[in-house]
DNA sequence: GCTGTTGTTTAGATGCGTCTAAATCAAAAG
DNA sequence: CTTTTGATTTAGACGCATCTAAACAACAGC
């Protein structure tokens, strides 16, 4: 049986290795889940063991197709948990992350099921993530391009919004950037910071670290339809 | 804080001083949590230092009132959950038990609020086993006599039924006894079995282990009403 | 090609929850 | 009142997840 701990190094792992081409650091591992760098070392070992994971001393480790697979599990668990909490329970879109990581590690197949039934499979969290199927295939996790990247003028759809904290989603979701929205880009300042206009003709002004965690894909010409919030 | 183990060993603990009077053994917390004697003793040990039971060596243990609250939390966590489980994601009554023993620990005050919500507060889980309030004041919990402490003929309403095991369960839900079923005991069997005649009058026999799970309630002497299933 | 910096691993310690084996207490039986 | 029996506690160990301090590898700069 695998500890909610490793279940946790294993699905930093896996996050990491979307991000990021080629192994994954143990430093890495150690700052996403906040401990020191020997603690990740000695759990890398463990899964190694286990054959979770693949290391090479000094160059870091990757998943292995089981090891993904716990990965998968895990991060199907946490997007169909902050869906279900966001639908079901009336949760805001900010509070559900903390809820989900603890439950993730604690739900049954059952529970696992039963949930997906009730919001009849869904394809993606309230964050605009996909959700791994149950069958556990591979996902692309990087659709798209971050808002930071685009000039001003462009014209754009929100897909994702890849932020854990609930205060600057919540900010978020008060202006009116949820996955659906769209976008024009109004001015690219120097400084680090993104304006960007709603439908509703508001703009709103965001530095570089939260414009780099919306993923936007190009909108098509016209702007009907699909500005939903 | 407080691990999702101390919080087992403080629930087990106020539902053995429930169940007897006087302290709590040794032996008796863990058998129920199966675990060696040894192991119960250190960890009431720490429960000790940090208050939440009084012990007197060789004798056992007495939860605080500090203990008593810790337990009811967690008791009231497991019942909303087995109650929310088996009301909005449709899980037998046998099958909620496993899965919020679990998740017990480790739902947030916000959740517990939410889960209550949805389900206006209810009074008692599936089981029949009152759900502590909002407040954590104690609860009785043995009201009622069991089954086999009945004669026959006479006519009771199964108020709890106080079993872990879900197979038994299943049973007991397919033979149409749950909280709320009427039943007129049929037979007193001296070889440890007690046989009832339920509403539409089949009848179910039941082994003494199984009917003294069962508190049930005098039936008044209308059998109209109160037995629906 | 050495050297110094940066990041990684080893070594050794801690607290938790568990175990087995041995010692000790308490209460029943003689 | 002593002895026996059965439960309880002590002693000592282990694996997990973590830490700090120290040793070590890799690579970039000179």
């Amino acid at each position: 049986m695998l500890s909610a701990k490793m279940e946790d190094y294993l699905k930093t792992v896996y996050e990491l290795q979307c991000k990021g081409d080629g192994p994954v650091s143990t430093s890495s591992i150690a700052e996403t889940l906040d401990v020191t760098p020997p603690t990740a070392t000695s759990m890398m070992e463990k899964l190694e063991e286990r054959e979770l994971v693949e290391r090479e001393k000094y160059k870091g480790v990757t998943l292995t197709t089981e090891g993904e697979t716990v990965a998968l599990e895990i991060i199907r668990h946490h997007r169909l948990l902050e869906t279900y909490l966001a639908e079901q329970l009336g949760y805001d879109w900010g509070e559900v992350h903390d809820e989900a990581d603890r439950l993730e590690h604690h739900i049954s197949e059952e529970f696992e099921r039963r949930v997906a039934d009730v919001l009849d499979d869904p394809d993606v969290d309230p964050h605009g993530d996909p959700i791994p199927t149950e069958s556990l295939d591979p996902v692309e996790e990087s659709a798209g391009e971050t808002l930071s990247e685009h000039v001003e003028g462009d014209r754009v759809i929100v897909q994702r919004v890849r932020d854990r904290d609930s205060e600057e989603l919540a900010y978020l979701e008060d202006h009116g950037i949820t996955p659906g929205t769209q976008l024009v880009v109004e001015e690219v300042a120097p400084i680090g910071m993104v304006t960007v206009r709603l439908a509703d003709d508001n703009t709103v002004s965001l530095p570089d670290a939260i414009a780099g965690a919306i993923r936007v894909d190009e909108a098509t010409d016209r702007s009907e339809a699909d500005s939903a919030v």
